[in-house]
RNA sequence: GGGCGCGUAGCUCAGUUGGUUAGAGCACUACCUUGACAUGGUAGGGGUCACAGGUUCGAAUCCUGUCGCGCCCA
């Protein structure tokens, strides 16, 4: 390739899809279970088969390829398990919506289970897994080849088979509970799908008259309960208060009237009742609400359901309340209740109320059966967290985990759906009888199964082996090489739903830990400060941002502004920092194949104090990417990065290697040719696991591949040909090229324009090895003459000049300066010096710090100390 | 109510065992199309490190408290 074919701004679009095809055609990404190398293995969290990627996606997965892309150049036999997730509700949702929007009013009952079930099927090999193609966009080396599904016979299979062992185990059991029901998609939640939301609502005062001993109602006595759930006052089976609620002993165990249904109920006593709460005495309503529930459990009151499972009233609420919503019915019945008098008064109050995470309305609290799970291996899981045997990243969610598995109550694991893994427990027709099998019974037109399905999570959490060939059925080879596996990258607000469940299963199925790492990442938000979501409309399409920046300009940028464990709030604008530093990679390399040199070995001998100086560097930045990602610090990784290669390779030695490739000597310019290999070869390496397209580009363009693909490319150690005893001298002599230059601004000399330099060393022996060193200065400084000047040399008045740590420089610039304007520039310096000199000098001055702190600290003081007050005088001298 | 986290430049964030002369990117100002790159270069301005105490020779960093913000759990 000839420089004139290397396009001056780098268009992802050029490269990345060609690389990616290439990358699968040769099959990269597919893991060898038979290979001789150490496994590596990550799991991806499936994402909902009936989403699309959000920025989310794009952080987490980023996250995984670089583990992954890393993984691979250590020489790890890499698999990245990819495939989706069910998601029960969601998909059948969508499914029914979209239904419903071509005419089909009753999905349900126009197909049927079986129909509905294929109709969801087609839907899903039709619009299902976009995302997948979405993640192949971002470069994610996953292996496509093991792509699974949570509906897949085979892994359908292993959910089953963890029910059936369970259920034998004794661990899975059905029962009337009251649980969380969402109205809107009918169906039992899990305790973790319920959010709380703070909600302003109202406390309402009722007035429940007494029955007096005669059987009478009174008109004075009452007594007055507040709720903020008007509506379930239909279905009040009892009045509590406290039994030690000095208030209302008295009342124990007399009656009262219910108003509207006229109905006599209790006065019991419970110590559930918190006397703090509105007036003390609270109504009971058994059927919708759980500590009610409870204290009727203790009390043995009727049951009366007046919310049916689709939100509406029952029959048992009153005719004229029948079949409203129960929000409707909380205005009637409150009107209804004022009518009577009964409404005693109304204040604003917030509390918190659950709601359904995907519909987002409030769960109604509900009895019915359900099936339950008494989760195992919860002691093991718990350890194995606290020791490390399960490390987290940040450690701090470890708390979080302790705190929530500490604290579980059994998993309502059944739902009132049909996409999904349906419970294989059948009943006998006529006996009753239950059996619970894979396979189901040998008779089944005897016996009815279940009509429920399983919680999603309830199958998600086998993913780390149930993904892995068929289990229990045979031990594949990848699962025998590949479980445990390593990484798990995922965000903290799947901790309870996935993340500990996956541990627990981990444990109580394979014998194992399911993964060594856990890496919790932050949420994405918006500019300001909110959470992306699709009815905000503030989340970008990452296709969108893809087209824009390139994915490797999309990954990078991000990876920049993703600090560990706290959120993220994302900008556009940030992308463009990954875009910039691509485009400037890509200008970097041009440069180098610009000067149609060949590569060679570095030849140590010819190495300039600034080949030493970048050389030292490099392996600064090699310790720094390796121990940062070693550490999961991503951000950091990215950030060494990009202070090496902008803020040392391309700021100074870029600059500084034109000396030697615009000279006329060969050996120089090879050996700069040579240098600048090194550090591409070595910075591609290590940004390929942030930037994987532009990076293989490059390794090719280069000539660094030999044909080989730079996945496999030995992960970059430090080269150790930098002598990083030159460092200290090169960052100063950079230093007194930035007061030189410095001069220049100051002095509005144009960029351009060459200028002349007087240079006064501080000693003789900088002085000469400054001289060596004079091509650098001049290039960097462009300057035209630079002359040095000894101890002795008087600037006239006015001559701009500036001092720097080795020394003096100076402007001649003849009747083109102002004498005044100088004088009061030097000034200004002086003041800051003096005061910089003053707080030095208080330091020295204070007679514990020179005892007690280590004498180097103190060294260093005094050597500043010297230093300035060595400035000071120079600059004093400059105005006399 | 309990737990966790955060408060550093206009904005977004680094600053890992206390030694700092507090950094980066974006934004801003000035100059510049020079033969890698204007998706660029050079130089510059901008911070009482939320506040108040304490420990220490020394605190952005450790401790306590206060205020503000966010998340999780009840």
């Amino acid at each position: 390739m000839s420089s004139a074919d290397i396009p001056k701004a780098y268009e992802a679009k050029l490269v990345e899809d060609k690389w990616y095809q290439d990358w699968l055609a040769k099959g990269h990404f597919t893991a060898d279970p038979k290979s001789a190398k150490p496994p590596y293995c990550i799991v991806i969290p499936p994402p909902n088969v009936t989403g699309v990627l959000t920025m989310g996606h794009v952080l987490n997965n980023s996250l995984q390829d670089i583990l992954c892309r890393r993984k691979r150049m250590q020489g790890f036999e890499v698999l990245w398990l990819p495939g989706a997730d069910h998601a029960g509700i969601a998909t059948q949702t969508v499914v029914e919506k979209t239904l419903r929007k071509q005419g089909i009013k009753h999905p349900r009952q126009q197909f049927g289970r079986e129909g509905l079930v294929a109709k969801i099927w087609e839907w899903k090999e039709k619009h299902g897994g976009i995302i997948i193609q979405q993640l192949k966009k971002l470069g994610c080396s996953c292996d496509w080849t093991r792509e699974r599904f949570t509906m897949d016979e085979g892994y359908s299979r292993a959910v089953l088979h963890a029910f059936v062992a369970l259920y034998k185990k004794g661990l899975i059991y059905r029962g009337k509970r009251m649980v969380n029901w969402c109205p809107v998609s009918q169906t039992t939640l899990s305790d973790e799908e319920v959010i709380m939301k703070e909600v302003q609502g109202e406390l309402w005062h009722f007035k429940y008259p007494l029955v007096m001993k005669s059987g009478k109602i009174s008109r004075a006595e009452s007594v007055v309960v507040a709720t903020t759930r008007p509506e379930t006052m239909l279905g009040d089976e009892a009045v509590a208060v406290n039994p030690r609620d000095e208030r209302y002993k008295e009342l124990i165990g007399r009656r009262v009237l219910l108003p509207i249904q006229n109905k006599q109920i209790p006065i019991i006593a419970d110590e559930l009742v918190d006397p703090k709460f509105g007036t003390g005495c609270v109504k009971v309503t058994p059927a919708h609400d759980p500590a009610d529930y409870e204290m009727a459990q203790r009390h043995k009151l009727p049951l009366t359901v007046v919310i049916g499972p689709d939100g509406k009233m029952t029959g048992a609420a009153g005719e004229e309340f029948e079949d409203l919503d129960r929000f409707e019915c909380r205005e009637k019945a409150l009107e209804q209740l004022r009518e009577d008098g009964m409404l005693l008064k109304t204040e604003p109050y917030t509390h918190n109320v659950g709601y359904s995470e995907r519909a987002d309305v409030p769960i109604e609290p509900m009895v019915s059966e359900q099936w339950f799970m008494k989760y195992p291996q919860v002691e093991q899981s718990l350890a194995a967290v606290e020791k490390g045997e399960v490390k987290f990243w940040p450690d701090r969610w470890t708390k979080t985990y302790s705190h929530w598995l500490g604290n579980i109550r059994d998993w309502a694991i059944s739902r009132q759906l049909w996409w999904g893994h349906r419970i294989p427990v059948w009943y006998h027709k006529q006996t009753g009888e239950v059996h619970c099998s894979v396979a189901g019974p040998a008779d089944p037109q005897n016996w009815d199964q279940d009509s429920d399905v399983l919680d999603t999570w309830a199958s998600s959490w086998l993913w780390p082996f149930a993904t892995m060939g068929r289990w229990p059925d045979e031990k594949s080879d990848t699962l025998q090489r590949f479980y445990p596996t390593s990484d798990l990258v995922t965000g903290p607000d799947i901790i309870f739903f996935w993340v500990a469940r996956m541990i627990m299963a981990g444990y109580e199925f394979m014998g194992r830990k399911p993964f060594s790492n856990v890496y919790f990442t932050g949420i994405i938000r918006d500019a300001l400060g909110r959470k992306m979501s699709k009815s905000l409309g503030n989340s970008p399409d990452p296709l969108d941002l893809i087209a824009q920046y390139g994915a490797d300009g999309l990954r990078y940028g991000l990876m920049l502004i993703a600090p560990q464990g706290s959120d993220i709030l994302f900008a556009e604008e940030r992308m463009e920092v990954g875009r910039n530093f691509c485009n400037k990679l890509w200008n970097a390399a041009r440069l180098r194949q610009m000067q149609h040199v060949a590569g060679g070995p570095v030849k140590r001998e010819l190495l300039s104090s600034d080949d030493h100086h970048v050389l030292a560097k490099l392996d600064d930045c090699i310790l720094e990417v390796s121990g940062a990602l070693d550490r999961f610090e991503f951000n950091q990784a990215a950030q060494s990065l990009y202070g090496f290669f902008r803020g040392e390779y391309c700021d100074w030695y870029l600059e500084v290697a034109k000396s030697a490739l615009q000279g006329a000597d060969a050996a120089p310019k090879a050996n700069a040719c040579a240098v600048m290999d090194t550090v591409l070869s070595n910075i591609l390496r290590l940004l390929h696991p942030f930037a994987p397209f532009i990076t293989e580009e490059l390794w090719h363009g280069l000539g660094f591949a030999q044909g080989q693909t730079i996945q496999f490319a030995e992960w970059p150690k430090p080269t150790g040909l930098g002598d990083a005893s030159v460092v200290d001298w090169v960052s100063k002599k950079y230093a007194l090229i930035v007061a030189g230059r410095n001069l220049r601004a100051e002095k509005k000399i144009a960029p351009g324009k060459k200028a002349s330099f007087k240079v006064q060393a501080k000693t003789p022996d900088i002085a000469s090895q400054l001289q060596k060193e004079l091509p650098t200065l001049r290039i960097l400084l462009n300057a035209g003459q630079i002359e040095f000047v000894g101890a002795d040399f008087q600037p006239p008045t006015g001559m701009p000049a500036a001092v720097a740590e080795l020394g003096s420089v100076f402007m001649p610039l003849e009747g083109l300066v102002d004498p005044a304007a100088e004088r009061k520039r030097i000034e200004a310096q002086l003041i800051k010096i003096a005061a910089e000199i003053a707080g030095v000098d208080k330091k020295l001055a204070d007679e514990s710090f020179v005892s007690k702190a280590p004498p180097a600290v103190v060294e260093k003081q005094r050597a500043r100390r010297a230093e300035l007050q060595r400035q000071q005088t120079e600059l004093q001298k400059l105005i006399g």
